[in-house]
DNA sequence: TTGAAAGCGCTAACAC
DNA sequence: GTGTTAGCGCTTTCAA
């Protein structure tokens, strides 16, 4: 109980060879005569020997860790992310790559500015050995502090104006633009939008990417209302909507949650969905199948893009990227029951 | 750039003093003349000095970092865990605990078997310094691994049978009762139970104290179906209760998004709730405020029971507790609409 | 293929 | 109050 943990030097004693063979055997590295590997990994495991981390790192200047870092500048953090599936996508892109290369994965929450700085000093102290960035909010600094502190970072979405960080981004105009598209090749004439809150760093283009392609047809007047991600505020949004523009005939929503709040308020209202109202989602979750009517939407491929981004930080870990790059995807529509 | 971060000793240097007096500096130990606090504090920001993590640990045995674990051994973990609110109210609980005593929270996914052992071989080569441990089901192993590696820990609901863990739960038993008891006492006579998967920690307790309550009440025969603690689920399970048993006049769920999923089903059949059908949820989620109607339901102070959670590690952590101990908290129902 | 030895950057006795 | 010194457990030249 009171013992200490064994070390390289206790395996080395039981297996009767030096510490630098014991390591040697550890790592993996070749040039380890057969049986001699053998009877090291017996006394191992004889001892019950595993490697001290910090030690380890102290020399190699690695911790074979690399965080995921979710940051918020605005409230109610935790109820935004434990409740939208987007970063359970997220996470399940990331998690097989670094698996894959048995690197641990650690999930960090920066919650509030006090949170933000506790954060970048463990980072830049070597709490893991690069980053990747999902930032909920636009005007969020901690891609920068984090560049700013020499870490390998990759960030989903676009980096604020100026910053030359490694990113991973949806097109968001275009896939906005998909969803205009199609509801006026559909017959739709008067559209409304339910946009994402301004904070969020995919608003502006979403919302724009659907203005821009409907003035193409000679709509310029949209009605917009803006939710905050949630199913519950897409209800409101569309109660907003259809009380001030009760002639309009399409929705498209900034992202699925909304679209399903927009399908349900229509639907107790006795408005058909897609007969009357069609509505038009974003992102391609597990929401969009599950909803009712099953959403028409535009696909984001989350899980590939996260699997990109934390492919991209490997690679500059091991060396075999240098250079920081942008990796754009394309969106595509999904057409299912809701327009 | 190719410089090497500077290090104690470039501090001391530029200080002029030793080593050990800008340790001291760094880590607020006191005996240390004010002039002298000063000096080497102007020194850390001229160089930009940051202490190193894994020299420190390496003396220390401690890292300043506490792992809060999400471990599963079912399927679909990440979209359980990113759209189930309870996660989130878990880590809300714990964060200002760590938080306050500058301590690193650091997320741990445990999705797999492979990432299960991924995981015991992180912390067990001193990753963190203690872990809060959230099983999604009833059957892992993983708090058994934990503690076999000497690590301490704290779970989130009971242990299993003959492990000595520290943990905090709800009486869960006592909270179904306090539902059955009220749909007794406002006339309801013929209920149902959708209950939590086979799997869930909390299943057998909440399904028992419910039938157990109605039993002395003359009741013996509870129709049961189980769903997976999601609204769709919810929606099924009531949709086949309501198919066999059209006549019941009430539900228990085992959760509250189950219980809205029941409450959404009902009313686009025309079945009034509470009117016809009574339903009462459980743990008193934001959902169950945010649902239409507002759900009646048996509180658990997610929140409260995590934060315990966290100081009962930090406490044992800092040495001022020695034993692991139980702590059960108390549910009360909160009446709203539904029921 | 193996071993000896020199650190990695820091803390904590212990001496002054 | 401050400095000296001995490690913490590991990797990695460098010789043999």
């Amino acid at each position: 109980m009171g013992n200490r943990a064994p070390t390289l030097e206790d395996v080395a004693r039981e297996a009767g060879v030096s510490r630098a063979t014991v390591s040697r055997v550890v790592n993996g590295v070749r040039n380890v005569a057969p049986e001699i590997q053998r009877s090291v990994r017996d006394a191992i495991d004889r001892i019950g020997y595993r490697p001290n981390q910090a030690a380890r790192s102290l020399v190699t200047r690695r911790t074979g860790t690399v965080a995921l870092v979710l940051s918020a500048t605005g409230r109610s953090f935790t109820a935004r992310v434990f409740s939208d599936p987007f970063f359970g996508r997220v996470v399940d892109g990331v998690l097989p790559v670094l698996r894959r290369r048995e690197i641990q994965p650690v999930l960090l929450v920066a919650e509030s500015e006090q949170a933000r700085g506790q954060l970048v000093e463990y980072l830049r102290q070597g709490g893991a050995d690069g980053a990747l960035v999902v930032p909920l909010d636009e005007d969020d600094p901690l891609p920068s502090m984090l560049m700013a502190a020499g870490l390998p970072t990759v960030l989903f979405g676009r980096p604020r104006e100026g910053e030359r960080c490694a990113y991973v981004d949806l097109d968001n105009r275009a896939g906005a633009r998909l969803a205009a598209e199609h509801l006026w090749a559909t017959g739709r004439r008067r559209p409304a939008a339910i946009a994402a809150p301004v904070t969020a760093p995919t608003a502006g283009e979403r919302l724009d990417g659907f203005r821009d392609a409907l003035a193409a047809h000679g709509v310029t007047s949209v009605p917009v209302v803006r939710g905050r991600y949630t199913v519950d505020s897409g209800r409101r949004a569309m109660a907003r909507l259809l009380k001030d523009h009760p002639d309009l005939d399409a929705v498209f929503a900034a992202n699925d949650l909304m679209a399903q709040g927009a399908c349900q308020y229509l639907r107790e209202q006795g408005v058909s969905v897609p007969g009357t109202v069609a509505v038009v989602g974003f992102d391609d979750s597990v929401a969009a199948r599950k909803a009712r009517p099953q959403l028409t939407t535009v696909r984001q491929p989350v899980e590939r893009m996260a699997a990109a981004m934390a492919t991209q930080l490997v690679e500059r870990l091991d060396g075999t990227r240098s250079e920081p790059a942008a990796e754009v995807f394309a969106p595509v529509l999904v057409v299912r029951e809701s327009a």
